[in-house]
RNA sequence: GGUCUCAUAGCUCAGCUGGAUAGAGCAACUGCCUUCUAAGCAGUAGGUCUUUGGUUCGAAUCCAAAUGGGAUCACCA
C-alpha cells in the first residue's frame, strides 16, 4: 500500500511541475482516503497550493486529475469536489497488488522491519494477592505490544519483574501465622495466589480493629497506624527477612510458592508468556553502585543526615531521594539497578515498562536520572503509561472488596459464552473438550477485545453487570468473521477450487465490496508498523474489526459459490482465505485465537 | 497549591502529522435467513466535539485561559 500510495504521490509531484511549473517533492504530498460517499480511493487537498499558484483550488484539481488520468497507468479516473483532487485506481492494480500477497511476493514485516532489541516488562505482580481486572489490561496490553514488535520486525524479550518482597507481603505472613493453623492450597481447596490473598486481607481487617481500639483509647489515628501492634510485628518481620533468618524465609518461600502456582495456572489460563523473570528479592539491593557513581560525577549530593538526592528541578521535577540517610535503597534506586541489570542481559535498545499511569513521575524520575548518569540507554527507556480500570461504581479498591478477581472475570466469561454458544445451537457434533475449547476462545476473545480496542493511555470503563457484548464491536465478531470464511474454504477444498493466484488470473473488474476489502487487506503491513511505533495493540483491534466489518457486507452481497464464472469463484475463494489469514494474524497480535467453526 | 492528564451521540469508544456533511458499537425503531454459519447485513433516528478567545483559506485536532473529572508531588512500592 505504502508503495502505491508513493506512486500516486510522485505522479502528482510530476503532473504539478508540468502543469504548473511548480515544485512539490513527492514526499511531502499527503493523501487521505476518499471518504465513502465520493468515488476514489486517494484524496489529495488542493487548498494549500491556491496561493503558489494563483489559481482556484478547484482548477488546479481539475487540471491535476487531467494530468494524472492520462500519465499515471495506475489511475482509472478522478472527480473533484471543491478543493478535494478524489482519485480512482484502477481495479488491475487492486488485483495485481492481492494476487503478490497470496503468492507471498510482499516482504514479511518481521524479517525486513527495523530490528531492534527491546525489552517488554510486564504483569510484574505483587505476591500478596491474586490479580485483578486491572491486571489484566496490564498482561494483555504488555504480551499484545511484545507480539505487535515482534511482527514489525523488532527482537523481543517479554519480562516479568515479580515484587515477592516487602512489607505487604509480610502482612500475609503475619497473618498466616496469626489466623492460619496450618491451612494450606491443598486443604483449603483454594488457589495460591487466593490463599495468600485471603491473609492479606485478614491482616487489613485485624490491622484496623487494633487502630479503632487505640484510637478509642485516645491515640492519635495516624499514631495509632504506627503503633499497632499488629504493623510493628511485620516490620520486625521485615527486618528478620532483610537478616535472612530462616524461619522467615521459609515461610516467605512456603507462601510465594503457593503464589506462583496460582499465578502460572492463571498466566496459562489467560494465555499470556515471559521469556525472563527477574525477583525483586535478588535485585532490591541492586543500584547502589548506580548511587555511588552518581556521587563521583557530582550528579547525585549527600545532604547532613546522610540521605542522597538528586536535584531534577532543571528538568520541571522535585528533588529527589535515591538513597535513605540509612544507607537502605528505595524503590527509584532499584529501579536503577534492574534497568542497568537489563541493559547487561539483553543490551536493549528500547525497554519498555507496562506500568499503570500513577506511576508517570516515576518513570520521568527514572529516565531523567539515567540521563544524567549519561546511560546508554537511557533513551530507550519508554513507560507504556496506561489508564485505570473504573467500574460503574467508580475506581476498585482491594481494601473495599470492589475488585474484580481476575480468575472469577474469566470463569464467568466462559460461563456466558457457553450460555450464548448453547443458546443459538450451532456447535452439534463437538466432542466435550472441543466445546470446552471454544467457549473459553470465544470468552477470552471477548475479554482480550475489550479491554484491548481502548487507547492504552485512557481511562476505561468496565460494566461487569453488563458482562461483555458477543455482537458488533467486539471479539467473537471477529472470531465469527473468521469461522465463516472458515465455512466455505471447507466448501472450496470439498469442490476442489483453486485459488492460487494464477486461477484468478484474467480477472479485471471487481465488486464495491471486493475493492474495499482488497483495499483494506493492502493496509495490513502499514497498520502493524504504526501499532509498533505507538505501542498501540488500539490500532490492530480496530483493523481487525474494520476488516471483518468489510467482509461481511462482501458476503452478503456477493453469493460466492453462485458465481458461474470459474476465475471470479477462485478470486473469492482467495480473497476469502486472504482475509481470514489476516484476521487470525491481526486477532494472534491481541493474544486472541480464532475458531474454526463457532 | 505545583506538575501531568482527560472532556466527542443516552452509554462505551474511534477520529493519524489541521481538511469535505464528525464516525463505529451498544441501547431504540424498520427491513432481510427454500441454508456459503442472522454471533450477520441494510436502513432510520440520535452531536452548539465542555466553554471562551487566538493562529489559519480551513480547527474535534494546534496555542492560551476557564470549568469539571483523574493521577501525582513519601526516607511506600
Amino acid at each position: 500500500m505504502k508503495q502505491l500510495e508513493t506512486q500516486i504521490a510522485q505522479a502528482i509531484s510530476t503532473a504539478l511541475l508540468d502543469t504548473f511549473q511548480h515544485t512539490l517533492p513527492a514526499d511531502q504530498i499527503n493523501l487521505q482516503p476518499t471518504r465513502k460517499e465520493f468515488a476514489g480511493t486517494f484524496t489529495f487537498v488542493t487548498f494549500p497550493l491556491t496561493k503558489a499558484l494563483g489559481k482556484g483550488p478547484e482548477q488546479i484539481g481539475q487540471a491535476l486529475g487531467e494530468a494524472l488520468a492520462q500519465q499515471a497507468p495506475e489511475v482509472a479516473g478522478f472527480n473533484v469536489v471543491k478543493g478535494f483532487l478524489n482519485i480512482e485506481i484502477k481495479d488491475t492494480v487492486w488485483l495485481q497488488q492481492f494476487a503478490d500477497q497470496v503468492s507471498g511476493l510482499g516482504a514479511d514485516l518481521s524479517k525486513t522491519g527495523p530490528k531492534q532489541k527491546v525489552v517488554v516488562e510486564y504483569s510484574s505482580p505483587n505476591t500478596n494477592k491474586p490479580l485483578h481486572l486491572g491486571h489484566l489490561r496490564n498482561n494483555f496490553l504488555g504480551y499484545s505490544v511484545a507480539e505487535i514488535l515482534k511482527a514489525a520486525g523488532h527482537d523481543v524479550v517479554k519480562a516479568n519483574l515479580v515484587n515477592d518482597r516487602g512489607i505487604h507481603i509480610c502482612k500475609s505472613m503475619i497473618a498466616y501465622e496469626k489466623f492460619g493453623q496450618g491451612e494450606t492450597p491443598q486443604s483449603a481447596g483454594i488457589k495460591g495466589d487466593h490463599l495468600v490473598g485471603k491473609y492479606y486481607v485478614a491482616f487489613d481487617k485485624a490491622y484496623k480493629q487494633e487502630i479503632d481500639q487505640l484510637v478509642a483509647q485516645g491515640m492519635d489515628k495516624e499514631q495509632a497506624k504506627k503503633q499497632a501492634p499488629l504493623m510493628l510485628e511485620t516490620q520486625e518481620m521485615l527486618q528478620k527477612w532483610e537478616q535472612h533468618d530462616p524461619e522467615t524465609i521459609a515461610l516467605w518461600e512456603k507462601m510465594n510458592g503457593w503464589v506462583y502456582e496460582g499465578f502460572h495456572e492463571t498466566y496459562r489460563n489467560i494465555g499470556v508468556d515471559f521469556d525472563k523473570f527477574y525477583y525483586e528479592s535478588g535485585t532490591y539491593l541492586l543500584g547502589k553502585d548506580r548511587v555511588e557513581e552518581g556521587l563521583e560525577r557530582g550528579v547525585f549530593f549527600r545532604k547532613e543526615d546522610g540521605s542522597v538526592w538528586i536535584d531534577l528541578t532543571e528538568e520541571g521535577l522535585d528533588e529527589k531521594l535515591v538513597l535513605r540517610a540509612d544507607g537502605t535503597s528505595v524503590y527509584i534506586t532499584q529501579d536503577l539497578g534492574t534497568a542497568e541489570l537489563k541493559y547487561q542481559d539483553f543490551h536493549y535498545d528500547q525497554s519498555v515498562y507496562v506500568v499503570a499511569d500513577e506511576q508517570n513521575y516515576h518513570f520521568q524520575v527514572l529516565k531523567a536520572i539515567l540521563k544524567k548518569l549519561g546511560k546508554p540507554y537511557a533513551n530507550g527507556i519508554y513507560h507504556l503509561s496506561y489508564g485505570m480500570v473504573d467500574l460503574p461504581s467508580g475506581k476498585m479498591k482491594s481494601r473495599e472488596g470492589t475488585v474484580v478477581d481476575a480468575d472469577e472475570l474469566v470463569q464467568e466469561m466462559i460461563d456466558t459464552a457457553r450460555q450464548k454458544t448453547d443458546e443459538l445451537g450451532k456447535i452439534e457434533g463437538f466432542t466435550p473438550e472441543e466445546a470446552q475449547t471454544l467457549y473459553h476462545t470465544l470468552a477470552m476473545g471477548a475479554l482480550k477485545y475489550f479491554l484491548l480496542k481502548v487507547d492504552p493511555k485512557k481511562r476505561m470503563l468496565f460494566n461487569p453487570e453488563e458482562s461483555i457484548e458477543f455482537h458488533g464491536n467486539t471479539g467473537p465478531f471477529i472470531q465469527y468473521t473468521h469461522a465463516r470464511i472458515a465455512a466455505i474454504q471447507r466448501k472450496a477444498a470439498d469442490l476442489s477450487i483453486a485459488s492460487d493466484a494464477a486461477a484468478f488470473e484474467g480477472v479485471t473488474n471487481l465488486h464495491e465490496t471486493e475493492r474495499e476489502v482488497l483495499v483494506l487487506l493492502n493496509y495490513a503491513d502499514t497498520t502493524i508498523a504504526d501499532a509498533a511505533k505507538n505501542y498501540a495493540p488500539s490500532i490492530i483491534a480496530q483493523y481487525a474489526f474494520d476488516m471483518a466489518k468489510a467482509y461481511n457486507r462482501f458476503y452478503t452481497e456477493v453469493p460466492i459459490f453462485q458465481e458461474p464464472n470459474a476465475k471470479k469463484l477462485s478470486f473469492r475463494i482467495a480473497l476469502s482465505a486472504q482475509v481470514a489469514k489476516t484476521i487470525k494474524h491481526s486477532m494472534s497480535l491481541l493474544g486472541i485465537a480464532v475458531p474454526e467453526r463457532m
